[in-house]
DNA sequence: GATCATCTTGAAAGCGTTGTCATGAATGGG
DNA sequence: CCCATTCATGACAACGCTTTCAAGATGATC
C-alpha cells in the first residue's frame, strides 16, 4: 500500500495487456478472456489503483455528480434533505455536490453556474428563488428535479406539495378544538411557501366563519429569534389570542421561548402548532404539534428521480405528501 | 444566451487567436495584448462560453475542489461546522465536496477514497474515528487538516480542543452552585470526545472531594432520545440527583423531556447542563446552560488553513476555544 | 542600422480516460 | 478442412484544457 498514485497505463503494462482492455474490465464494457481479467486485478491490486473520475468524466462525458442547490445546508429542514439525497443517489455511483444559494436569486445563478461548470450531470433544486425560466434553460443541457413549485417543460421534474391544504388542516385542528383566536406568525416574506401556509390559515378561519384579524397576523421570517419577535409584539399589543399557527418550527420554537418567558404556559394558557416537524420537534417541551414535511422522503425521491431519468427510464411519482401530526402543545379550550 | 456550451476553441476561432492565448487570459498566466484580449472577451460573451472545469483540472492537475469528511450531515453540529467551512472557502475558487462518514470507520475510509478519486486538493476531516495512520497517508499526496484530534505529521494539521478541561469546567459551575448529586449522560461509547467529556466530569467531582457514584452515570450516544431513555433509567433506579450534565446539547433536550413529562422542572428541581451549544440551545425553555463550541469557526478555520497551505503559505494557528455559557437551565441549589 | 534582450504568440504535447475501428484469433457450419 | 462469423484485443483519436517550447515581432542599445 503506497501513496503513489497509478494509472491505468501503468495497470496496463504491469499486466500486459493494453489499456482498452483495462477500461473494459473496469467498466464491464466487453467481453475479456478471464486469463487477461486475473491478470489486471492483480496488477490494480499491487499498484493499489483508483481509476481518476476527473479523466474518466472528461473522457466519456458523464461526471458522475449532482448537483444540489439548497438555501442553507445548516438548516435543519434542508439538512434532512440532503440527507435524503445522499440515501437516493448512494449505490448508484452519483456524487451529490452542494451549493447554497443563502435566498438569494442572484447567488443562486451563479451556484448553478458554478455547477454546471463542474459539469454535473444532473440538477436538484430545493426550492429557492430562481425563477422557472432559468430553470428550464439548465434543463436544455441536463435533467432538472425541482421542489417546491409546479413546473411543466421538458426535461424538468417538479415536487410540489399542498402547503396551503396542510396550514388549513391545522388551522382548522385548533379551531376544532375550540380555538377562535388564533394567531399566525408569518415565514419570510415573498416566499410562495409562507404566502401558501397564511392563505391555508386564512382559508381555515373563513371557511368555520371566523372573522380574519390582521393584528393576528404578524410577520416572521423563518427564524427561531423571528418567533420570540412576534410573540413580544402580540403580547406588547395586548391582542389577545389562545393559539398560535407559526408557519414553521423554528419559529414555533421561538415563539414558546417567548411565552415560556413571560411565564405564559404550553399547551395550558395558549396552544402552539408549526409546521416542518424538524427532527428537534419532537423533543421540545412540551412536543410540538405540527405539519410533517416529510424533508427526507422529498430529498431521496428528488435524488431517486434523477437516477432514474439518467438511466433512461421513466421516473414514478413519488407519494409526497404533508401530514398534520398531533402532540401535546395544543390542548381544547374549556 | 443559448444553451449549447462552447468550447475554448470555439472561442479562440471567434476571436482569431489560439486556444493558448485564450487560456492565458482565462488564467491570467501571462501577458496579452489589449487588442486580443478585447476580441477574445467578446467572444466570450457572444458565445456564453464557460470553461469546463473538468478538462481544467484533468489538464492542471488541480480540482479546485475540498474534500470534507463529516459523519452526518443532518446533524446540527456538523451543519454549522460546513456552513464554516463554506464561508471559508468562499471567493477562494475552491468548492467543497461533503461526504458523510456515518461514524463508521470502514465508510468514511471507503469515502475517503472516493474523494481521492476524484481529485480533491485537499481534505478537511471533521472527527471521526478514522486510523490516524490512514490520514497520514492521505496526507503523503495531498494536505490534510483534521479536527478533533491532536496529530502531528507532515503535510497535516490538526485541531483540538480541550474537552476534558470544558468539561470539568461545566460540571465545576454546577458544584458550585452546590450541587452534589450530579448525574451524567455519556455520549456515544468509543468516541473519544465523550470519554474526555465523562473524564472531566470525573476531574471536577474529585477536585471538590465529592465520591463518584457509578449510578449517576448513564450511557448515551448522543442522540435525543438517548436523553430522554437516560432520564428514565435514573429516575426508574430512584437514584437521587439534582442536576446533570450531559454529553452534548441533543441529549441535554431529550433529558429536558424525559424530566418534563414526570413534571420534574428545569431548574427548579433539576438543573441541566449541555455540550456543544447548538443553534436551538439558546431557544429552549429554559434556554440551556452549555459548553459552547465553536462549530463555524471551526469550520471555517480549517477551510482557511487548507487554502493557505495550498496557496504555499505557512497557515497561521487559529485561537478556538470551549467556553461555558450559562444561561436558565442551572440554578443555586437551596 | 545591426545586435541583442524582451514581449507576444502559436504549435504541439500532454493530462488519464473512453470508445471507435480494424485486425487477428477462435469458433461453427457445411 | 475451408469459409464465414463472432470474439477478443490493441491502436489511436478524441475529451477540453494547460503548459512548455520555439519562433516571430518589437523595442532598446550602441
Amino acid at each position: 500500500m503506497q501513496a503513489k498514485i497509478s494509472t491505468l497505463e501503468q495497470v496496463a503494462r504491469e499486466a500486459g495487456v493494453s489499456p482498452s482492455t483495462v477500461s473494459r474490465i473496469l467498466n464491464g464494457t466487453a467481453a475479456v478472456k478471464d486469463s487477461k481479467r486475473e491478470a489486471v486485478e492483480r496488477a490494480i491490486n499491487k499498484l493499489n489503483y483508483q481509476p481518476n473520475r476527473v479523466a474518466q468524466a472528461l473522457a466519456s462525458g458523464r461526471s458522475m455528480t449532482i448537483g444540489v442547490l439548497t438555501q442553507n445546508i445548516a438548516s435543519p429542514f434542508y439538512g434532512e434533505c440532503l440527507e435524503g439525497v445522499e440515501k437516493g443517489l448512494a449505490g448508484t455511483g452519483y456524487t451529490p455536490i452542494f451549493a447554497n444559494g443563502h435566498w438569494d436569486a442572484k447567488e443562486e445563478a451563479h451556484r448553478i453556474a458554478l455547477l454546471a461548470s463542474r459539469q454535473v450531470d444532473g440538477l436538484i433544486v430545493l426550492t429557492g428563488g430562481m425563477l422557472d425560466e432559468a430553470l428550464v434553460h439548465q434543463a436544455a443541457r441536463i435533467p432538472v428535479v425541482v421542489t417546491g413549485r409546479q413546473l411543466d417543460a421538458a426535461n424538468v421534474y417538479s415536487f410540489w406539495l399542498d402547503d396551503r391544504a396542510a396550514a388549513r388542516e391545522a388551522t382548522a385542528y385548533l379551531i376544532s378544538l375550540g380555538h377562535h383566536q388564533i394567531a399566525h406568525i408569518c415565514g419570510a416574506p415573498g416566499h410562495p411557501d409562507s404566502e401558501e401556509r397564511q392563505a391555508g390559515y386564512k382559508d381555515a378561519l373563513a371557511a368555520a366563519g371566523i372573522a380574519i384579524d390582521p393584528r393576528l397576523i404578524v410577520q416572521g421570517e423563518y427564524s427561531e429569534v423571528s418567533g420570540v419577535v412576534a410573540v413580544s409584539q402580540l403580547l406588547s399589543d395586548r391582542i389577545p389570542f389562545t393559539a398560535i399557527f407559526a408557519a414553521n418550527d423554528q419559529m414555533a420554537l421561538g415563539a414558546r421561548l417567548g411565552l415560556y418567558q413571560r411565564g405564559i404556559r404550553v399547551p395550558e394558557d395558549v396552544s402552539l402548532v408549526g409546521f416542518d416537524d424538524l427532527p428537534y420537534s419532537s423533543y421540545m417541551a412540551p412536543p410540538l404539534t405540527t405539519v410533517r414535511q416529510p424533508a427526507f422522503e422529498i430529498g431521496m425521491a428528488a435524488a431517486q428521480t434523477l437516477v432514474s431519468v439518467l438511466s433512461g427510464q421513466t421516473p414514478q411519482r413519488p407519494d409526497l405528501r404533508l401530514e398534520l401530526i398531533t402532540r401535546d402543545s395544543t390542548r381544547r379550550l374549556r
